[in-house]
DNA sequence: CTAGGGTTAG
């Protein structure tokens, strides 16, 4: 025609575009055309460049649509979706709506192929509220049955979440094709809900629509989100027979099935069969070496894909990232993160949520909040990447209040944020925040969710609300070994260790597997309880299970026999923990200091020093102390110095007090009360008990006085103020102020607290108080008293009526009736155990003089060590001399 | 002239 000069014809040049478009055609031979068009005057008329601008778009030739269309006026409506669609297809979403809004105020009338081309447009670019304002607007002018553009709005229902909604145009629609069963299958997939999707399937085959690539890429995704391998196979197989595997689509959507269901060697060898230049194939190979932690093989790929051509783009970086953060990998991950900003990925927010992850994750939250505040999205993922980083560091309140901001911007969270928000309120117990969290859980749906039960468990254990954690455990269906550990770990934090002790056997009689998490908590319930020979068993446990190798179940375990007086047994645990942190090196020192062995605590400390191990504030607690055992005084006010000097450490209360004994100790009363007044903080109760204490030794009445009058003030409630203030004035012979300290006490309704000491005698626990006649063998017991008073008499004791504490003990007609309760416990263990094995005793309050005297006694004269843990210390009792020098 | 699919984060 071309080469006869036959004039344009309209319908003529439409062909030959249609022809052009599926072909590849060079560019000049349409060139040539359109400029045909232009110089016959044809350059206004829809019939000739319609076609034009769509073969332009379809092609990628987007500037030269733009120019076509310009040049035309008005068009038709075919000009407009030709336009509208074609922007949207090329990426140039907002451009497609800035170009329907022209179009409406044109006065030109919206078309069902309109609708449904920016309904796509809106979909792909996430403005969800657009879309559903056009649909308003596609119920008003009679469109709501098309097809197409039902199909479309299937799409936007489905990619903004709500399936509901896309569910209910599914099911309203008069007839449905491939399209719409397709979009809505991988609307269930992507959202999780496999189950939906794969019924949806079926019920796509029973209406004799066949499968096509697309319904099997969505179903590759949902069998790999169900971890289906079987059914995935079957699949594969179907989409060999039907000649799809070669769509590279299907490649990666089934690359990705192998990956998910764990099958890397299959995965690696399919990857190697691929012949297409596909980053999404490389970006899945690298979540697989990622799952598995395999960081080299993942740097391996990453750099790999980089020879190969291949840049990294927003799912790369994510996957790359988060294995950084898994694995512990924070300098490579930074290094990624500059290549993340020089490829300019910085404003993606898939990449921001994982860098404020991997930054949180590792404690460098400064860093985390900075990305995130830069981000300015509302992600939630972001804001729970960020709150959850919050609570693993402690920061509860930070969380909480970053939560708070959140829900003043309107942003809802989801499940895994909701679950994080209860850690954080179960951190800091903040049950009334909890309980309103919890009640906001449920209205948003999400009752049954385990995250959030297991968290709300925790939460509710921590307050110890025994009953609501409990109700809540057995409502948790199916139950996992997180759901235990936290109620177990939550008793046992808030003190109920007896309850947590109680969970653990029903754990393990249910034939429910502990972990290290499980052991931690269990064993440290155990401690605070002093249950040694439960301890034992709970280690013996851990040693047939192979977690008496984990750093933080060894600790546990050195605390334990440390608080039971088991140095022995702390010290051999703490020599074989393969990989010593700095909490096993803390609790090695703070035992050694408690039990009194300062020399060695200080050592330690020293080859902790040399080891570059960081000490933080309770190691000093530890150092403090085992220099105000040993004497060291000097020492002890140069490490205390050292602790801002050179560690970087703000000293706190309970490290004022530690000098302050180290000083009362050494008998330095004047310089201890200089030093406090000299603190840049307020002394706390703490630090007056203490050097009310040290003047009690030393009998120091003048100093005493302001100590007590400033305790007095700061707790006025503490029956442990008035006993000091009473000792401090009977030391110094001012009976008349002892017994006004009594009265004030009386006054003020403050009772003592009855002293109790106990003691475990074959895996079971035997307490006593003060004269005690309950106990079955109360006559043996008294009667064996009486011979080791004669015994003790016979070294030289007498017993110190002073240390007797009330007129009522010491007007007693019957002298058995005042016997403190750690004598009867000592007789009893005597009388008991075998004697060889030392005696443990556990004592409520602090241990009497005359008491602590007499356990010296016997200690001597039946050769035994005796270790007595009170309120304060422990006190090695051995050969008549005590591991405190006298000093408590 | 219109609609649908794969890989990434807490």
């Amino acid at each position: 025609m071309h080469d006869n000069s036959i004039p344009l014809h309209d319908g003529a040049v439409a062909n030959i575009l249609r022809a052009c478009t599926g072909a590849k055609v060079d560019f000049h031979f349409v060139e040539q055309i359109h400029a045909k068009i232009i110089r016959f005057g044809f350059c206004t008329s829809p019939h000739f460049c319609n076609p034009l601008i769509d073969f332009y778009l379809k092609n990628e030739f987007v500037d030269s649509a733009i120019q076509t269309f310009k040049s035309m006026g008005t068009g038709d409506s075919v000009t407009w979706v030709a336009m509208i669609s074609g922007l949207s297809q090329n990426c140039r979403e907002v451009e497609a709506i800035l170009l329907y809004r022209e179009m409406r105020k044109l006065g030109v009338f919206p078309t069902p192929y309109v609708f449904s081309s920016i309904i796509s447009a809106c979909t792909k670019i996430d403005f969800f509220d657009l879309g559903e304002q056009l649909h308003a607007l596609i119920i008003k002018w009679g469109f709501s049955s098309e097809l197409f553009v039902c199909n479309s709005l299937v799409s936007l229902y489905s990619r903004c979440g709500n399936l509901t909604f896309a569910d209910l145009i599914f099911s309203e629609m008069q007839c449905r094709d491939k399209v719409t069963y397709n979009t809505l299958i991988s609307g269930f997939a992507m959202r999780g809900l496999t189950e939906k999707s794969v019924q949806l399937f079926e019920k796509m085959q029973s209406e004799s629509l066949k499968p096509d690539g697309v319904t099997v890429a969505s179903l590759f995704g949902t069998c790999a989100s169900m971890g289906d391998l079987h059914k995935g196979m079957q699949l594969h197989s179907y989409a060999i027979k039907a000649g799809m595997c070669s769509d590279i689509i299907i490649e990666g959507s089934l690359l990705n099935l192998y990956v998910k269901c764990s099958d890397v060697k299959t995965a690696h060898k399919f990857f190697l069969d691929t012949q297409t230049h596909n980053v999404v194939l490389w970006n899945v190979m690298l979540v697989a070496y990622g799952q598995m932690g395999e960081l080299l093989d993942s740097f391996h790929i990453y750099s790999q894909m980089q020879i190969e051509g291949l840049q990294p783009n927003q799912h790369t970086y994510p996957s790359i990232l988060r294995t950084c953060t898994s694995v512990g990998a924070l300098d490579l991950g930074e290094q990624v993160h500059t290549q993340v900003i020089k490829t300019g990925f910085q404003p993606n927010v898939y990449v921001c949520s994982v860098l404020i992850d991997m930054y949180a994750k590792h404690g460098k939250l400064e860093t985390a909040l900075k990305i995130f505040r830069r981000l300015n999205e509302d992600d939630i993922v972001s804001w729970t990447a960020m709150i959850s980083g919050y609570t693993q560091h402690d920061m509860f309140s930070e969380a909480l209040k970053l939560f708070e901001e959140m829900q003043e911007r309107g942003i809802r969270s989801d499940n895994i944020g909701l679950a994080s928000i209860v850690s954080a309120c179960a951190g800091i117990q903040a049950l009334s925040q909890g309980r309103q969290i919890h009640s906001q859980s449920i209205v948003s749906g999400y009752s049954s969710d385990i995250s959030i039960g297991n968290a709300l468990v925790c939460l509710y254990a921590r307050c110890g609300c025994v009953m609501e954690a409990h109700l809540l455990f057995e409502k948790i269906n199916p139950r996992d070994n997180v759901s235990w550990n936290g109620l177990i770990s939550g008793f046992a934090q808030s003190g109920m260790s007896e309850e947590a002790l109680k969970v653990f056997s029903q754990m393990i009689q249910a034939g429910e597997e502990a972990n290290m998490f499980t052991y931690g908590s269990a064993v440290s319930a155990a401690a605070n309880l002093t249950k040694k020979n439960l301890g034992k068993q709970i280690h013996a446990r851990t040693i047939k299970t192979g977690y008496d190798s984990e750093t933080e179940v060894c600790n546990v375990l050195l605390t334990l026999y440390a608080k039971c007086g088991c140095l022995n047994d702390a010290r051999r645990v703490f020599v074989d923990i393969p990989q010593k942190n700095e909490i096993s090196w803390n609790a090695m020192i703070t035992g050694y200091s408690q039990h009194g062995y300062g020399r060695q605590a200080i050592e330690l400390f020293e080859d902790m020093k040399r080891l570059q191990m960081m000490p933080n504030h309770i190691t000093f607690v530890g150092v403090l102390t085992a220099c105000s055992h040993v004497g060291l005084v000097e020492e002890g006010i140069s490490y205390f110095k050292s602790m801002s000097e050179q560690h970087g450490l703000v000293p706190k209360q309970e490290h004022y007090a530690c000098v302050v004994d180290v000083l009362g100790r050494a008998g330095q009363v004047c310089r201890a009360r200089s030093f406090v007044e000299s603190m840049p903080i307020k002394p706390d109760a703490m630090v007056w008990r203490t050097l009310l204490s040290a003047c009690t030794v030393h009998k120091n009445r003048e100093i005493g006085e302001v100590a007590a009058k400033l305790l007095l003030e700061l707790e006025p409630k503490d029956s442990a103020t008035y006993v000091l203030m009473s000792n401090m004035y009977a030391v110094t012979g001012k009976w008349d102020y002892r017994d006004r300290a009594r009265q004030l006490m009386r006054d003020r309704g403050v009772k003592k607290e009855p002293g109790r000491s106990w003691i475990e005698v074959r895996n079971s626990f035997h307490a006593f108080f003060v004269g005690d006649r309950l106990h079955p063998l109360a006559d043996e017991i008294h009667q064996y008293l009486e011979d080791l008073n004669e015994r003790v008499g016979a070294i030289g004791y007498v017993q110190d009526r002073s240390s007797l504490w009330n007129d009522l003990e010491l007007g007693q007609k019957d002298p058995t009736a005042y016997i403190h309760s750690e004598k009867l416990a000592v007789a009893f263990g005597l009388l008991s155990l075998p004697n060889v094995i030392p005696l443990h005793v556990m004592k409520n309050l602090r241990v009497c003089n005359d008491c602590h005297n007499w356990m010296k006694s016997v200690s001597k004269v039946v050769d035994r060590t005796i270790i007595v843990r009170d309120a304060y210390r422990f006190h090695h009792f051995q050969n008549g001399i005590c591991s405190c020098k006298d000093y408590w």
